[in-house]
DNA sequence: TGCATAATGGCACGATCGTTCGATTTCTTT
DNA sequence: AAAGAAATCGAACGATCGTGCCATTATGCA
């Protein structure tokens, strides 16, 4: 019997990530609503058709990024932190490869981060997508965080919710000191305050 | 004698003051970036025409929205702690106002945290502008840290640079927690953070 | 090596953007 | 009240946006 599906044939496939890999880039630096078709389009040498002819829409383009800086965070800095043994070693490994991926983004930009501004006041299905996956990185944190407790890593009368709330603080201060005011050494005080908070 | 500089007349200032009231309305939910001449004129109920011939161009109108707010902030939160006396009173009502007022900004938006995404890489004077504003706002937080430490109200090896670094990620953390994910008791997440802080 | 199909390009559309210009209305002052 | 200035409007411009349609080229399989 014939494959019932034939499968996307191979070229459209690559040149549709590649694309999408120029279209994370640019998300990256100008945001997800300064990624534009045209935009695209002559970052990858091909017409606005050419390019909008693998996805549906631009807000399909902008879900697909969504999930390619998704997936390419879980790989970064989820996976391999769940090798860690539970507790606080798996808490700290979580924290510094988050800080450690923010850091190298300061060239480029944290999609989680902008998008939280771009999309604060703005409902449709990118800013779901948005809040689910940081919704989903949130609770990771605060089951690694629990865990800590649990294992008497840290003192038992410690707020899970308050601990990871303060996380995302020095995240997001890092991020906002160094790739907008571009100061140095904005990484090493996220790392002090995360040892001051787990002390 | 007749008056040399016969003082822009009345009808004009004032319009152009409320425009410049709506217009920062309209920067403080949509971002800088969202601040269109016909948004600004729709809400107006004037013509596109109408609301430019009073900015130069529409960087003009988005630095002069810049420094009115710049103005609302200080007078809302930099001032009034002025008088507290220096110190830890000092640094404390900075921060206290300064949440206040983020608390209640959370429905329509801050607009030094969204520009500082919107702007981070985007070169120019409106960059310059918010830079600008946010150093002098962590420079007064820093003195206020360092007072509090020549008072001893803080432990002699406290790190003030360090210091502002937290609070304002606690502030962040408030925006975007509370703004974005809307997700309720932010605040006091903030004051929590900050108290144990200074502890 | 053909042939079907996928991939891409060219072109145009309506909308919206900032901005300009000239006419017109409204205000201020004498 | 008349004159002069200031404020506002209406229409248009070029650019850019997302998107649809159709022709053209490149690809993969028989």
């Amino acid at each position: 019997m014939p494959e019932p599906l034939p499968k996307p044939l191979r070229k459209g496939e690559q040149t549709r990530a590649s694309i999408l890999d120029a279209a994370l880039a640019i998300a990256s630096r100008d945001g997800l609503e300064g990624l534009t078709i045209g935009l695209l389009a002559e970052c990858m040498g091909m017409s606005k058709s050419g390019v909008f002819a693998h996805f549906g829409s631009r807000e399909d383009l902008q879900i697909d990024v969504l999930k390619l800086y998704h997936h390419q965070f879980e790989q970064e800095v989820f996976f391999p932190s769940m090798h860690e043994p539970r507790g606080l070693p798996r808490l700290q490994s979580l924290f510094r490869r988050w800080v450690d991926r923010v850091s190298r983004e300061i060239a480029s930009g944290c999609i989680y981060i902008s998008g939280a501004v771009e999309y604060d006041d703005r409902p449709g299905p990118i800013r779901d997508q948005l809040v689910s996956m940081v919704s989903t990185w949130q609770r990771s944190l605060l089951r690694a965080a629990r865990q800590a407790i649990e294992q008497g890593h840290l003192r038992a009368d410690t707020d899970a919710d308050q601990l990871v709330f303060e996380m995302y603080g020095l995240v997001l201060a890092l991020h906002h000191d160094a790739r907008f005011l571009k100061s140095p050494g904005s990484a090493s005080r996220a790392q002090a305050g995360f040892a001051r908070l787990v002390a």
